[in-house]
DNA sequence: TATTGATCATAT
DNA sequence: ATATGATCAATA
């Protein structure tokens, strides 16, 4: 990958970045950065999230940190439909099922990664060719009191059940706002996990994403679809 | 058709 | 192999 913009050095430049982009499409930026349109996002699942890396100055790979660690800041492309309402849940981080149970909220990785978040709409309907779909306009956002509460008293269950040897029993139907589903390469992959009574055994790998809902709530005093 | 479970690419 | 970036696609 070629690299992308400088990185910027504060908030309200990252925030009037992302703004100028407001209305621009993946395809134009594609262009300007100098990277090919993938004719859809079956192997290109990413793509989105990548080029906007790489247009707002992001530390780019794979690095356990923050996108923006000078600022403190995520980023997360949200794909929305028509109404400006998310298309998909929103992947947070990948559980360690052996550590979490010895983990409170306040250090879990969970809080750490929705601390501050830049979220970047994008047109995600799948109707629209990858390169017309446009950008929204970002909001950059810290979960309220309330949301921050609600967010914990989800992964208290989660977390707690894993913490007991139960992820086998988590499903994606648990949680209001944080779910726990697969996060793996393949059907294949496995991670170290503990059962209920402390035996170590081979688990899918799983991660929290957050539902579509919660963050429909996000964007819905703020989001305005491109024009 | 909304949601859960499964999967794909790249970087390190 | 595990982190990053997520969306796909089968199911209920």
């Amino acid at each position: 990958m070629a690299s992308g913009r400088p990185a910027p050095t504060s908030e309200a430049e990252l925030v009037a970045r992302a703004a100028a982009l407001a209305g621009r499409t993946l395809g134009e930026l594609a262009v300007e950065l100098g990277v090919a349109v993938p004719p859809d996002l079956r192997r290109a699942k990413g793509f989105a999230g990548q080029l906007l890396e790489r247009a707002l100055g992001a530390t780019a790979g794979s690095r356990a940190e923050p996108d923006f660690p000078a600022l403190g800041v995520e980023l997360k492309t949200i794909p929305v439909d028509e109404r400006g309402r998310p298309c998909e849940s929103t992947f947070v981080c990948t559980i360690d099922s052996v550590a979490i149970g010895a983990v409170e909220w306040e250090r879990s990785l969970v809080r750490r990664k929705l601390l501050r978040v830049l979220w970047v709409p994008v047109e995600g309907s799948r109707a629209l060719a990858v390169g017309a779909r446009r950008l929204g306009a970002a909001l950059l956002w810290s979960p309220s009191p309330a949301e921050e509460a609600a967010l914990r008293f989800d992964w208290e269950e989660l977390a707690g059940l894993i913490g007991r040897g139960d992820v086998e029993q988590v499903t994606g139907h648990l949680g209001r706002h944080l779910q726990v589903r697969p996060k793996a390469a393949h059907g294949r992959a496995r991670r170290r996990a503990l059962d209920p009574d402390g035996m170590s055994f081979a688990a899918l790998p799983r991660g929290f994403y957050l539902r579509a809902s919660f963050t429909a709530a996000i964007l819905a005093s703020h989001y305005v679809l491109p024009r």
